[in-house]
RNA sequence: GGCGCUAUAGCCAAGUGGUAAGGCACGAGUCUGCAAAACUCUGAUCCCCCGGUUCAAAUCCGGGUGGCGCCUCCA
């Protein structure tokens, strides 16, 4: 398996430290607010990439951290807990707040078919492990206290910025002027790993420590938690483009700095889905949900199989055309694979071949377009419907895209009974239309079909009788 | 300003030196009372621009230009 590893800035063989074995860390949501689709296309995306790991045959242990804790909205300490204003916003807890939106997050992956990670961690529940590095810190010589806070020095490491070629003096041109600079530090890049100088007198996460009374810095949460779950050599770390600095930066620095040895061997940054406008995000224009896709009639796997189609390394553009156009491509597919029939054996060797390909495809530094075109190929391939089914089941382990369990409701859907009054007045119509045909009454038929029209209703004339469907 | 990613038909996109996959949309045809659906066929003399290397470049090298991202919380 090969993948671009931001760490190197070339694609590489994924080798992992313990041979037949994946630890993969992903940086898991803030859970102040819903998920919107930018978010999760990066969710969908990591998903895919465990699945292929787990199909080309590696044992995976995935870790995902929920941020419910210490995540500013600002890099000093003026900035205010993104919890905390998200509680206050709603006027709940900060804890109902954090149960509620990591619900309304996995509800979402459900929806879109993101397995959840072998092991899903909040912040709140490691404070031990927090303070336990945070202590590691200071022994070694690679933190400061100052002003109340917990500062880790970065003119401690010979090499900091390992995902760009920074240069610190870069730093400050063309910040904005808005950012306060916290005159703690000791270095524009230090940052804090513990607080205790809240500046919120209603701050409700609060935990004591040797350092006084206070809450961790976000960074130390993701180095911790995967120190605990994945131990001390993890293989690769998964997160949004925009994390790369100085999130992951700094991670990479906790972390070596307290272990003592290279920790990760392999970054994997999802690029970020646009708008027209750029940049997704939850102030800026329409805020974009799962759950507002559901509502304008669109299928969430519609969404993943628009997402598949892209490559998780280019930035993608959202757009409701785009989007349409993908959910008709995904219908014509699930048609396509609903006219398969179970027809005999399974041949193994066209089956071994195209399985062989489609590892190969996903091997390539996850080529998700190949891999949604090698569905196409299978459709295509001179072989019966039975290994084509195989197939088709066996790359949706990875796509995800419940292609056959689709297929299957879209035809059932069309022969079920009338659920309703309304589904049975539009039978009666139907039924109205279909005599008058018989009668060569066209004007009649065709009126009943605009009626039906009019009211958001399709009609489709097959050999087997006249089907119907909502548009 | 620095750093990183990227640039292929209306749109999504494959391609990693040997003469442009696939999908959607459009158009044409078959079918149909008509329409829809379905099926069949059709699309880039050319891959942002300018140079260079080579028998041969979308693919390699040099120089530009555009888009996006990061440098400030953000997937």
């Amino acid at each position: 398996m090969y993948l671009y590893n931001s760490a190197s800035r070339r694609k590489e063989e994924i080798i992992p430290h313990e041979a037949g074995k994946i630890s993969m860390y992903t940086c898991g949501p803030t859970v102040y607010h819903f998920a919107h689709i930018g978010n999760l296309r990066t969710y969908i995306m990591e998903d895919v990439l465990e699945k292929s790991l787990r199909y080309a045959g590696y044992d995976v242990k995935r870790v995902m951290n929920i941020t419910d804790v210490g995540h500013l909205s600002s890099d000093a300490d003026t900035g205010e807990d993104k919890m905390l204003k998200g509680a206050k916003r709603e006027k709940k807890t900060v804890m109902e707040i954090a149960q509620f939106y990591t619900d309304a997050f996995f509800a979402d992956c459900k929806k879109l078919n993101i397995k959840k990670p072998d092991v899903v961690e909040p912040a709140t529940n490691c404070i031990a492990e927090f303070i336990q590095m945070v202590e590691g810190l200071l022994d070694g010589g690679y933190a400061y206290i100052a002003g109340g806070n917990v500062y880790f020095d970065t003119s401690k490491l010979k090499d900091y910025y390992v995902f760009n070629n920074f240069d610190a003096e870069d730093l400050a041109i063309g910040v904005r002027d808005s950012v306060s600079e916290d005159e703690n530090k000791r270095n524009k890049t230090d940052f804090v790993l513990w607080f205790t100088k809240s500046k919120f007198e209603d701050q409700e996460l609060k935990w004591d420590s040797p350092w006084g009374i206070g809450y961790p810095g976000w960074h130390i949460e993701c180095s911790a938690i995967s120190l605990k779950h994945n131990g001390e050599y993890l293989d690769i770390h998964c997160g949004g483009i925009d994390n790369a600095f100085p999130h992951h930066t700094n991670e990479i620095a906790q972390s070596e700095a307290y272990l003592g040895h290279a920790w990760c061997k392999y970054w994997f940054h999802v690029m970020h889905l646009n708008t027209s406008n750029g940049k997704m995000s939850k102030s800026k224009g329409e805020f974009l949900t799962v759950s507002l896709l559901e509502e304008k009639g669109y299928n969430p796997l519609a969404y993943r199989f628009f997402c598949l189609q892209s490559h998780y390394r280019k930035s993608q553009e959202f757009s409701y055309e785009a989007l349409s156009n993908a959910e008709a491509a995904f219908n014509k597919l699930l048609a396509r694979v609903g006219a398969l029939k179970e027809d005999g054996e399974v041949d193994e060797t066209v089956f071994a071949e195209y399985t062989k390909k489609f590892n190969e495809v996903l091997g390539n530094d996850l080529n998700t377009s190949l891999a949604v075109t090698s569905v196409y190929d299978v459709l295509k391939a001179d072989t019966n419907d039975a290994t084509k089914l195989a197939l088709i089941n066996d790359f949706d382990k990875v796509l995800s895209l419940d292609l056959a369990q689709q297929a299957k409701k879209l035809s059932e859907k069309k022969d079920e009974a009338p659920a309703n009054e309304e589904d049975a007045e539009i039978d009666a119509l139907v039924a109205q239309r279909t005599q008058a045909r018989k009668d060569k009454n066209w004007a009649e038929a065709d009126r009943i079909r605009d009626e039906l029209n009019a009211r958001g209703i399709v009609l489709t004339d097959t050999p087997e009788g006249v089907k119907w469907s909502r548009k």
